[in-house]
DNA sequence: TCATGGTTTTAAGCTAAATTTAAGCTTCCC
DNA sequence: GGGAAGCTTAAATTTAGCTTAAAACCATGA
């Protein structure tokens, strides 16, 4: 899952980065509102953190030249002010949920997945087959037998399963899984995608991510009949 | 065709399911109208069925919200209210049809037949006949019934799709699929029209791509009669 | 600071699939 | 009948993806 966040506070910036990237968030800064805007426009990101005191343009600006841009991802203002005033006025900006600073990031982080929950699924469980992981425990089960997986393992099924019944190109799984925005000839993918079907597979649930040739992936929900 | 159940009553629920899967229809079940709406405006349904009384949210309310998001897939009422104003009250609010439980299947089934039956018309996805194909996910599909394809044959198909009713001929079709520019005297054009028809025949769309001798090849949009 | 163990990435050989070539066959039309 | 155009099939070639091993990286604790 790919995320922006955009603070001109370096240190909140790092912080946040820093924090995000080991619950395997691939993240990207902007210091300034007119540099998260474009980025915002050019790249494509799961969701997006704004302050809302910020440089160049403000954050309810940039908000709402993204929601005129007709992109519906998942909005979150962080803001020192507020009055009910301010938080009415982020909203009608178009942004999904505010947080005050400062904040605990546990708190953060709970919202977060809010966001990306409502935005994917119905239900809150991400699963496919009999495979389901959870996001705020890290945790994967073949039916009740756990799977242990690395971070960038847990990162590409997440993304796999999140996009279920989608095939998800190898440019996409780059950018959203390893944050690599450039064309390259790595094979990391292929690598990963062994990994995880050995590891699927030693659990029961073998075959579940196809390949796509030429394409990608796909993990496919099994048909219900 | 994909349909969506939003139904609290397991008993009912699963009697649908069974029976419309029958029909080769893929179900979805929803037990109420909260997880019911997240489901129609997350998922792409060919047709909704929702009950009138159900919890979360009332029946009437996740019509409008489907109204509201600006999606106008069928939606078929389940009501046990007869009276003249709930039926009028229910179409007010964005419903195609509506159907008075207790109920026979058969009517059910006839009422959802008519309902897709008008909504396939109005689609211009790309389509010639019972073949469509999604550039974004590379899929093909003869009618529900999905045909794999090489990368190249599915390049090939959707250009000769993007041009329906026109004459593609073969230096068009060298430049555009091949990226091939200068004359040459190559015979992969022929190899992969085989290759597609017996594809597309063998899922039971034969007869699509027609040859122009001495030109090239058309594939036509059956005339509507 | 350095060693350690785990994770991630790179690289290379291998395999299987996709693509292209080529040759013989069929059909159409003069 | 004969030639041109297209069809079909098999074989050759190329490419993409799989697998494995090893190198690089990183955090941890002695």
């Amino acid at each position: 899952m790919r995320l922006l966040i955009i603070e001109d506070e370096p240190g909140i910036a790092g912080f946040l980065k820093d924090g995000l990237e080991e619950e395997y968030f691939a993240v990207d800064i902007a210091y300034d509102g007119k540099t998260g805007l474009d980025m915002a426009l050019i790249n494509e990101y799961d969701l997006i953190i704004v302050d809302w005191m910020i440089p160049a343009l403000s954050g309810i600006e940039v908000c709402r030249q993204i929601r005129k841009s007709g992109n519906l991802l998942p909005i979150l203002f962080l803001t020192a002010k507020d009055t009910l005033e301010d938080v009415v006025f982020g909203l009608d900006a178009g942004a999904n949920d505010y947080i005050k600073k400062p904040f605990e990031f546990e708190e953060l982080l709970a919202r977060i997945r809010v966001q990306l929950r409502t935005k994917n699924k119905a239900d809150d469980s991400l699963s496919a087959g009999i495979v389901s992981i959870n996001p705020a425990t890290h945790q994967v089960f073949s039916g009740s037998q756990e799977i242990t997986l690395t971070p960038k393992e847990f990162a590409l099924l997440e993304y796999l399963i999140r996009n279920k019944d989608r095939v998800c190109t190898r440019s996409r799984i780059i950018e959203h899984v390893w944050d690599i925005h450039f064309d390259s000839d790595t094979s990391v993918i292929d690598v990963y995608i062994t990994f995880l079907r050995k590891k699927l597979d030693a659990a029961g649930s073998g075959n579940l991510i196809q390949t796509i040739r030429g394409v990608g992936y796909i993990v496919r929900e099994p048909s219900v009949s």
